[in-house]
DNA sequence: CGAGGCCTTGAGCCGGCTCAAGTTCGGTGG
DNA sequence: CCACCGAACTTGAGCCGGCTCAAGGCCTCG
């Protein structure tokens, strides 16, 4: 299913990688860069394939270059929750020892860099700071579960569907400008399954923004905020 | 506030410590684990207080021994979330950098054993088994997040109910014997803002639930699981 | 035995859900 | 280029699970 778009030129795509100084290979010396260049350069991800499945043991560690990923957990009934989203600078299946109790599926096409959980181990006894990386990036996932368990203990759906729009707002940030226009690269549904909503009220919920100048259009996947957003927001 | 109840025999504490084989400690020599002893010997937590405090930089970790914890995250407006409950073998404060989202609230009393975060720092660099069992702690709370997440996104009230019971019963297990009656640490309220409901609905829930047959008994803090528990949990 | 938590119960309401059309849009083939 | 199709999204009408407001019961502690 993968592609491997590794070349001749083993240490090229680390060296031009723009998620290397935020990410674990940071640690590692450019000898060590050009193993991994050869053996798991950048993979490319197509829409909708799955990284990592719900009940499987995962073998590799992604660390996300470029595209955005669901985390998926099914119920047996069918149900269906969205527990995050993930950007380039993430990783997916970060200590993830046993069964996996989510899928990650691409929204979009992407690259990642593969590596095994046992190439990781390995690497992690002779530098310790990657453990540190793993541990920081362990928190701040830590953080943002914490912060959408608040979301959907406590807020109602206008407040649920504002507080979304930040958090995309800051994903992107630092990639598109604050232009207070925001592209959403997933369906309604998956907001919706994200939020703890049905796709009937979060397309509603989204009109009546509108309607009430908090924003200022929304069409289809893309969202301007109005006037009124940051003072809503807080 | 705190009483310190190390004692002469320094060593004593943690050689009894039926944690410490669990926990960080498990990767000291004899002698650190004798420094350790000395200063920072388990800490006697009284019910009702706050070991960290929402919106503050938390100075240290604290290995649970015993009692149990709430963690509760107050809105602007003064709505509550409570993001989880905390057992012995848990640690509180674990890699918190920066602000702490959440408070630490003690149950019941409880002991505690506290490290600095800076002799953490300076530990887990000899002893890099640390940082794993850090990083295995963290894998563990954010499972454990994800599964909130799911609870609150997609479960209605009797499921919500029918998990926390699942939840304190598999904490408590090992401890009490699995009798089927499980006793609640927390009051109403803690419950009803974990779950994401009304203490009026929590109340008549857990009504439901024992009419239904699926309880046995409910009586204040008390819970004892009926016939069909089993077969309604899956 | 009275006061004050904490918990339960009751009655009515409402935000978000359900079911059911309708609309928009990108893709595909004629 | 348009006609058609299916998927994604929006909109409408009515309902219901959980919320609100309010009262009452039951402990514990003074």
């Amino acid at each position: 299913m993968e592609q491997c778009s590794k070349s001749g030129a083993s240490a090229h795509f680390c060296a031009i990688c723009d998620i290397r100084s935020k990410s674990i290979c940071a640690e590692m010396t450019d000898e060590e860069i050009r193993i991994i260049s050869r053996t798991m350069a950048h993979h490319a991800v197509s829409e909708g394939q799955a990284l990592i499945t719900q009940g499987e043991i995962c073998e590799y560690l992604y660390v996300v270059i470029s595209g955005s990923y669901r985390l998926v957990t099914l119920l047996p009934d069918g149900r269906r929750q969205i527990t995050g989203f993930v950007f380039p600078g993430d990783f997916l299946g970060a200590g993830a020892t046993g069964e996996s109790p989510v899928t990650a599926e691409a929204l979009e096409p992407g690259l990642v860099c593969r590596f095994s959980q046992d190439f990781l181990a390995e690497m992690s006894q002779r530098h310790p700071g990657i453990k540190d990386r793993l541990l920081s990036r362990a928190e701040t996932e830590l953080t943002r579960a914490r912060t959408h368990i608040v979301v959907l203990g406590k807020q109602t759906a206008e407040e649920k569907v504002l507080s979304f729009l930040q958090l995309m707002e800051q994903a992107r940030r630092g990639r598109d400008r604050a232009t207070g226009r925001i592209y959403l690269p997933m369906a309604r549904q998956d907001i919706a399954d994200y939020l703890g909503l049905r796709l009937e009220t979060l397309s509603r919920t989204l009109a009546a923004l509108k309607k009430a100048g908090t924003l200022a259009s929304v069409s289809g996947r893309f969202v301007e905020m109005g006037e009124r957003f940051e003072i809503v927001t807080g």
